[in-house]
DNA sequence: CAGCTTCATAACAATTTGTTATATTAAATC
DNA sequence: GATTTAATATAACAAATTGTTATGAAGCTG
């Protein structure tokens, strides 16, 4: 037999409070209106959920094994309304956020633990991916924002940007490499050693080759490439081979002590690190909090280059 | 934000079944129906729940996380269904059962296991209690059903009587016990050894007395009462003492090998055991079950006795 | 691009829900 | 044990909700 999940609750909130005018101040509503739903209920049924003509108002043990059920119900219906109480203050929900790897690996996933200590309740679906993909990812919806460099020219496509940090790159290598010996390395010295190329597709290797063009080199030994960051890392600490990284990349791994950047001055490219989200979407809170922890964590990032080269001058 | 149940049930028919269209199929209604309380949802809340204009329908992660909590309580309802129906069936609910301590625990508790072994779903509340008790019980509905021996020509007061069992009384005693030697053990012979008294208060310490009289002894030595039926038997076997015992209840114990009865006739007291329901009471359909069950049971075991009697003589 | 399926909207009838006012009934009190 | 008090049941009515059918709009499929 189908019963309303609206009685079952209000039997529930009678059974637990332990009267009939209780339970209707329980759900805000009056005693008459629960009084006939139990009459109601009672005569459906054709069985007594509460031993009549005795107070105080003791269930039957039908009574009682509804009253469970409807208690699961109102915990549900409760946890639904925190659910969304929390979805609009943006401190719960899901952010699916996708951007280009190295970023990803080497900066974002930082933010997103960082981020997730405040906000324990929002789940991250991270996915990784260029412009272009990132573009159409936002626009069929499969992602809620994607952090990627774009070239400060590009706009429109119902995209908005965000942008959270210039680019620059530097050539990297392990910090134990010979060139570091050197007080200036020339553009010869980075034809004798191995190069790692980054990831196919990706603006980086746009970068390696106008970078070789501006420094005159026509071409480089690459022994190494298709790895994610984590590979170039490991391969660029254990070799002499070298690379081109984004300057936040390879700062936020000095930590670690195992590579670090040649004091060689390279262009910078026309392009800038950003946040990218569809200008259209709705406005899902918690992603509005989480852009807003990963420029500020960005913006904190600049802040301590910045202090740090006041200190060190990378290049000339 | 509150929100109504019915509403979260319908978004998880729809989320589960991957559609508006098979989500109203699912709880039966039309699509319309389905429609229209998504919509009002989405208004609510102010956000989307689906994403638009795109099939197959995907929700949103805010209406996945809702969908969640509306399975829950789909879930809830559905089981709240199912306990009715077998509610009614009788193959579930809560018997409360009350009834004198030694047939409850030589016999009715036995009849409980085997009862639930057909009925897993029913659990039985025991209590104890002699007849005064138990009929105020039953009509303050504190228990369902009782278990009691009652005086033939007692009746009415709105109890509704069932016999299950004549009444019989047998002198117990332990199997080893050195009375047993003797062909036909005298009066004066059970005077000779202590006895332990059947509980305070209970039919078998009237018969006792009355049993007393009828051999024309006048007082016999009571070394032990006030114990419950595992004390005595206990006790009895660990001794020469002799009770008086109910003869089923001997009986049931019989496959222990510890205990037996003597070979001596005692009067039958005006009283059978019965099961005791309150008449205008509402009809617990686990209840019929469960008393059938009893009622069964004790057919059997009134057949066994037969049975057993026509191989080996009681008393004289 | 036609045809099919699925979802959205409109209009309306029926039921349900909630309200206040009031009668009943069980417990408490003297 | 009569009387008071608190709680539940009932009645009457207004408003909101729910469900229906009919129909229009929008995506997918071949």
């Amino acid at each position: 037999m189908k019963l309303d999940e609206r009685h079952l609750v209000q039997l529930a909130a009678v059974v637990q409070a332990g009267g009939v005018t209780e339970g209707a101040a329980v759900l805000g509503l009056s005693q008459p209106a629960i009084s006939r739903t139990l009459a109601q209920l009672e005569k459906r049924l054709g069985e007594p959920l509460f031993v009549r003509g005795r107070r105080p108002l003791a269930p039957t043990p039908l009574g009682k094994a509804l009253a469970e059920h409807g208690q699961i119900i109102l915990s549900a219906s409760r946890a639904a309304s925190e659910t969304i109480d929390s979805f609009r203050r943006g401190t719960s929900g899901v952010v699916r956020v996708g951007g280009s790897p190295f970023f990803m690996d080497g900066l974002i996933s930082r933010m997103i633990a960082g981020f997730q200590d405040r906000y324990p309740d929002v789940s991250i679906e991270q996915s990784y991916g260029y412009l272009s993909d990132l573009r159409a990812s936002l626009q069929a919806g499969r992602i809620d924002v994607a952090v990627c460099p774009v070239d400060v020219l590009d706009e429109g496509s119902g995209l908005e940007f965000r942008e959270i940090l210039p680019g620059r790159n530097v050539v990297a290598c392990s910090s134990t490499h010979p060139l570091l010996m050197k007080r200036k390395p020339t553009s010869c010295d980075l034809l004798e050693y191995a190069w790692i190329a980054p990831p196919p597709g990706s603006p980086l290797l746009a970068d390696l080759r106008s970078i070789l063009h501006s420094l005159g080199v026509a071409e480089i030994k690459i022994r190494f490439s298709g790895g994610s960051l984590a590979s170039v890392l490991n391969y660029m600490t254990a070799s002499n081979a070298l690379t081109v990284l984004p300057h936040s990349v390879v700062f936020a791994f000095r930590k670690g002590g195992q590579i670090t950047a040649l004091p060689i001055n390279i262009p910078h490219p026309d392009r800038s690190l950003g946040l990218l989200r569809l200008t259209a979407a709705p406005r899902i809170p918690a992603v509005d909090t989480f852009a807003n922890h990963v420029a500020d964590a960005f913006a904190d990032l600049g802040q301590l280059i910045k202090r740090h080269e006041q200190a060190i001058v990378w290049g000339a």
